[in-house]
DNA sequence: AGTGAAAACCGTAGCGT
DNA sequence: ACGCTACGGTTTTCACT
């Protein structure tokens, strides 16, 4: 499944991973090729699936999201029952901003972002605590953001 | 310190968040404005810091990184006193792609994404078990992402 | 704040290497 | 595979509403 990129590919990689919305003369410039082979290697890792799309980060503070809490929820008894209806109910609640299924101390682990602490009691008690077959809840409230959303390690 | 928005506003961010590379000639056609004062809103944007950057999702799998933990970590005496050392430590590592300090059951909760778990535990013993002053250490095996870096609710 | 036209710049296809 | 050239589209500025 892994797709064998040269060293050209992981500098086209490295960069617009840090700069989504550089122009492709810009990139060419950057990785040493010029602008039409740079481009067609950029679609190619498009169609490989290696890039699966392009995003603006927002600063959540300037948009009124100031917390952020992670949360790990266990549900009852067995996770393969539950887990696709618990999935799609996690799936369509907007504060949910990740969602994944682990093993280990809990079931999911959730990032949620919200306004502020009243805001978040809204959604614990209102939408999560409502689920059916959640057991228990562990809120850990974000103090700092270190790093969030770093480059992926290219070789 | 969060800035006014006004539809239009809110309009551009979730198409970004979304597209991020699309042309502003479309962004302006899909939020109902011409181009000029549409650029002149994602410049607004970019220069109150809501915008922060834009940048390429890559598909981890196909770059041969098919694993991703998510740990928590404890770390001895006071947070304040060590807090500095470590969060430096951490953002130094590139299989770190996120960390966060919170406040509950851990002090930091970081994402790891690593080739497979041989790699994992390399990383475990050799890197962050080396760091002096971590105490103790959960990991939670990411078996399914269902949801990552959905876009932010925007009112 | 929005419009429209003009200039500069960029993306992309075709072809040669 | 890369690079060049050329065309068409996009961004960006500017004068105006």
């Amino acid at each position: 499944m892994p797709i064998r990129l040269d060293d050209i590919d992981r500098r086209i990689l490295r960069v617009l991973q840090a700069e989504g919305r550089i122009p492709n003369s810009e990139l060419a410039e950057r990785v040493g090729l010029s602008a039409t082979p740079c481009l067609r290697r950029v679609r190619a890792l498009e169609e490989a699936g290696v890039i699966t799309g392009y995003r603006a980060d927002l600063d959540r503070t300037r948009i009124g999201l100031g917390l952020t809490v992670l949360v790990g929820v266990k549900v009852d008894g067995h996770r393969d029952e539950n887990a696709r209806a618990i999935q799609e109910a996690l799936q369509a609640m907007p504060e949910v901003v990740s969602c994944h299924l682990v093993s280990g101390e809990t079931d999911f682990l959730l990032q949620v972002v919200v306004p502020d602490l009243a805001a978040y009691e809204r959604f614990l008690l209102g939408t999560l605590l409502k689920l059916p077959m959640v057991k228990d809840i562990r809120s850990n409230i974000v103090i700092r953001t270190v790093k969030e959303n770093a480059p992926l390690p290219l070789g």
